[in-house]
Parts: structure tokens; sequence; C-alpha cells
DNA sequence: CTATAAAGCTAATAAAGTTAGCCTGAACTG
DNA sequence: CAGTTCAGGCTAACTTTATTAGCTTTATAG
């Protein structure tokens, strides 16, 4: 008697909504099943556990995100690429900040994951072709621009910049750090 | 009949050591009084609940990784300061993966964590007193510095570099970035 | 029109956090 | 030194959450 329609997908979106609109403390089964106008048991259709739902919802984050700096990345390149898809990552999380913050541990092997996080790599890989990195030096700039990117999207999505300073004005300058870092394509003469 | 000798300092000590053996993932208020040889409940009086006992172990890691970042910018000045400060801050993460991955989240206004984030701000705004800034200038690079190094540990704590390449090498980078994208001092002649 | 299987539901269990209230022995008082 | 007190421990009990088992039903394929 399917009468609710749901999907694992439909689950997905009601624990983002969730999420969204309580934090990630507020995530729990049984509030799932009401925003799904479901009895919680019935998520087990459709969903293997929590811990499997978690996962589902990181892979939805970062499809979205992966979408996101995509288009921000389309028509640019070099340094230009950069600030465009560093401000959209930043951008992503300050209209999403308990989606992002939801994503984080793990360390489960699920493929899902993995590939999502690889096409969220390729984006930033695309990028950062622009500069003067081959192979090991490609890999640490990302890195870099990552671990750069994520470290301010985590403590601005958990309130952990407590002074009054413009937010806007550090990330200015965190992208100016990280382009500045990066090196040049240099016009070469054979 | 206290034969325990329980204290708070002692359930924050036997819950380090939990998230330190088994991730943040088997924290738990069991597991806890296990480790300290006592009933579950009596944590109780030592603890007002497992969202304080989460503050107070948070609370003692910034207090380690303070001194830690303290010690190693004693006597250094500039560049090499904030190299030894970057470096410390992952050497103890790279000791304490688990630790660090379970002081996360919150936005409580419990005093004693701005506390302990003010104090380990402290040392980086002294680090960063090397250099040409003033004012705002130097919370925006305080910000970049920390956003840096924390997003770099969160991602090695949680395991989410995939790839075979040298971290090392890639924190090295990260370092020269920083350094870099700060304003050195020039010698100025009045 | 019927058979089947997917998608719900209710009931039940186990683990975790938390509260209430009892009990005792260590420490302080006189 | 005896008596009082109370911090710190315990057991019992409750709630919430995740999860499993097994029943029921309806869309739908044939």
């Amino acid at each position: 008697m399917p009468r609710a329609g749901l999907s694992p997908d439909a689950v997905v979106d009601a624990a983002i909504a969730i999420v969204d609109a309580e934090g990630p403390g507020a995530l729990t089964l049984a509030a799932v099943a009401g925003r799904a106008g479901v009895a919680t048991p019935s998520l087990y259709k459709h969903v293997r556990n929590l811990a499997e739902l978690r996962l589902l919802m990181t892979v939805r984050v970062m499809e979205e995100l992966t979408e996101r700096l995509g288009e921000a990345a389309l028509g640019r390149s070099g340094d230009d690429a950069v600030r465009a898809v560093m401000r959209a990552y930043r951008s992503y999380v300050v209209e999403h900040p308990g989606r992002y913050a939801s994503m984080e541990q793990s360390a489960e092997p699920l493929g899902k994951v993995d590939a999502a996080g690889e096409r969220l790599l390729g984006v930033i890989l695309a990028v950062l072709r622009g500069y003067d990195l081959e192979g090991s030096a490609l890999v640490h700039a990302a890195r870099c621009l990552r671990s750069s990117v994520h470290g301010f999207a985590v403590l601005e999505a958990a309130g952990g910049f407590g002074l009054p300073e413009d937010l806007e004005a550090s990330y200015e300058l965190l992208i100016t750090m990280v382009t500045g870092g990066l090196p040049h394509r240099t016009a070469r003469v054979t």
C-alpha cells in the first residue's frame, strides 16, 4: 500500500530539511519519519539504517557542491577560476550551514561517497590545470585549496568565528593567499 | 563512600582515553563509566550531562593545543614562528586524531570554551605580531591561518585525503602558502 | 482477476541518556 | 572519641532512539 510514495531520495530530502531547519543535532529517524509522513520503521524500506542515511546525505551535499563549483568555474581559468570556485563554495555553506555541518565524519569505504568526492575533486583539479603544476604538485595544491576552504567553511558554519570583523574580508584574504601561493604559469620560451 | 575518587578532570581523562582508542563514535557514558570504574549514573555527580562532558573535552584539547603552540613559538618570530606553530598544530592532531575529531560542533555560549578559544587565539595573534598587520588585518590573517590549519587537520583526522601522495609535502606547501600570503614587514625608512 | 512483492504499519527489544532516591563512609564538630 | 553531615557512589526506573520481526495491503504484472 505505497501511500506515501517514499523513496531513498525523498528520505534524504526530509533529512536535509531537518538539519537545515534545526541543525545536525536534530537529525533523528523519528523526526525524518514525521516529516516524511510515515512511521519510523517504514524508513528502513528505503534506507539501511541511520549511518547509511548520513552517508546519502553527504553524497547529496557533495553533489550539490560539485554542481555549484562546476558552474562557477565555467568559462574561467587561472586565478579567476580559483576565486570564483572558492566564493561559490563559501556561498553554498552560508546558504546551508546545517546541511554542510551534517556531512562530516565517517571513514566508511562506501563507494558512493568516494565517487562523489572524486567528482568534487575533479572540479578542483580542473581549475588548477591553469597553473604550472604537474603530478604530485597538483595533488598537493588541491589539498591546500580544499583544506583552506573547508576549514573556513566548518568554522563559519559552526559559529566558530567570534569576533565582529567582516567575514567576507577574511575570506577574500584567504582567496588571495591561495591564489598567491600557486605557481603561476610563466610565458615560457622554448 | 568515595571509593573511586573521581573528579570532573578524571571523567574527562576517561572520555579522552576512549576517543583516542576507539574514535569519537565510541564515546558513550557507559563506556566512560566503565573505564572510570564506576556505574553510569555516578558520572552525573561530576558532570552535568553528556553535552557538558563534550564541552569539557573540547576545552581540554584546546588547552593542550595552546600549550604545544606556545612552546613551538617560543624564541621564534616571523615566518619561522608561523612555520613552527603550524607544524606543532598538525603534529598534535596526528598524534591524537580521535581526540581532535571529537571536539567539533557545539555553538554553546559556555564560557569555558570561549575562554580556552581565546587563549588559543592569543598564541596565534602573538605569532602574527611579527608581520605588518594592524587592527582588522590581524584578525583576518589569524582567521586564514586558523582555517587552513584546522581544515587540513579535520580532513587528515577523518581520513579525508584518499590519494597516496605524501601528506607532509602537502602540509609544507600549505605552510608556504600561508607565510607567503602574509604581508612581511619591510625595512621601512622614515 | 489473481498473485506477488513492495511499502506501510504495529509490536517488541536493546542501548543510551537521564532522574530519583537510597546508603555509606570520610571528614568535620563538639 | 562519638555524632552529624554530605559528597560521591549505587540501584531502580523512565524516555528516547535505533532497529528487527512479522503482519497487512495495494499497486501492478500477467
